[in-house]
DNA sequence: GTCGATGCAAAGAATTTGCAGGACC
DNA sequence: GGTCCTGCAAATTCTTTGCATCGAC
C-alpha cells in the first residue's frame, strides 16, 4: 500500500494562489491551510475544526467551510464524498503527482489511500474517448480492511 | 456514450430477495421497487418520493429511505454520493453485467453513465493486488458535459 | 394473532447564510 | 478607509427515529 509524505509546498502554493486571486490573509485561514497541508489523506470539516480547537486556535466551523469552499474552487483541495457522513477534503496534488484514490472500509470507515498506474492510464484513455472534458476523477473502492476482517467486526 | 435498457428482471429479483430475507410485501414498497427497477441510472430519495406522489401513490419519504436502506444492505441497489446534495441510488446490476460508472457535470449536475472494459480490468487487477477485499467500486469523473460547454453555462 | 411496515412529526446531523464587528492592505 | 473575513446563531437541507396504527402471513 502506497504512502507519501505531506505536502510542505502545498501550503505555500495555496497562500500564493489565494493572494493572487484577491483573497486576504488571516490567522484562522492560515491555521486551516496549515492543517490541510499536513494531511496525507482526507479530513472532514469537523475534523479540522476540532483539531484546531484542541490546539487552542479558535476557528469557527463556518470559517472552515468557507475556506474549504474557496480552496475547492481554486482546485487546491479535492472534495470527496465517501459515504453517508460528512464530506471529506484533501490537498489537491499539484501537477498530478502522487495522485491517489481511496479504499473505504465498511467496518471502521477508514479511508486508505492507494496509487495505481494502470488505473490512471485507463482513466486517461477513457477521458479521451468520452466527448465531455474530464477535469477530475476519483475511484472509490469499498470493502473491509484487513484489521476489521481479522477482528470479525462485521458478522455479515 | 453507452446506454442500456431498464432492468425488467430486477424488480422480480428484488421482490424475491426481500421475501427470502423475511421482509413482508406492501404496496408502498412495491411502488418504490417498481420505480427503481425502471431507472437506467441514479435517482435520489426525493426523486422517488415526488415521482410517486405525482402518480398519486402516496408513499412517505421515511418509507422510501427505509426501503432504500434495506435494498442497499441486500446489495440490490448501490448508493452513490456524487456531490454536496443528496445521495443517489441505482439498481445494482446482478452478476456485474452492464456495470457502469458516472460522469458528473459540474454545470447541470447531470450524472451520465458510461462503461469501459479497460477500466474494469484495471480495477479487477488492482483488487487482487490490494490486501483488503474489495466488494464494490465506483469511478466518478467530473467535468463539464457537452451541452453545458456549448451553452457556456460556466464562465470559469 | 403476531410481527413487520407505514406515515407523520419530531429529532439529528451537516452545511449554509445573515449580520455586526474586526482585520488586512 | 474600503473591502474582505470572522464568529455566532439562525436557517436550510437531508436523513433518521419514535410511536401509534395498519396490514401481511
Amino acid at each position: 500500500m502506497s504512502h507519501h509524505a505531506s505536502h510542505p509546498d502545498w501550503i505555500q502554493l495555496a497562500e500564493e494562489t489565494l493572494r493572487e486571486n484577491g483573497y486576504k490573509a488571516s490567522a484562522p485561514r492560515s491555521a486551516v491551510l496549515e492543517l490541510i497541508g499536513r494531511q496525507v489523506c482526507v479530513v472532514s470539516a469537523h475534523d479540522i475544526a476540532s483539531e484546531l480547537r484542541r490546539r487552542r486556535q479558535k476557528v469557527g466551523i463556518a470559517t472552515v467551510y468557507r475556506t474549504l469552499e474557496v480552496l475547492e474552487e481554486l482546485r487546491l483541495v479535492q472534495r470527496l464524498d465517501l459515504g453517508g457522513e460528512s464530506a471529506r477534503f484533501e490537498p489537491a496534488t499539484p501537477g498530478g503527482h502522487h495522485h491517489h484514490h481511496h479504499f473505504v472500509c465498511r467496518g471502521c470507515g477508514a479511508a486508505i489511500p492507494f496509487e495505481d498506474a494502470a488505473l490512471e492510464r485507463a482513466i486517461e484513455e477513457l477521458g479521451q474517448r468520452l466527448h465531455a472534458s474530464v477535469e477530475e476523477h476519483d475511484v472509490i473502492l469499498k470493502g473491509v480492511c484487513t484489521d476489521c476482517e481479522e477482528l470479525g467486526v462485521l458478522a455479515d
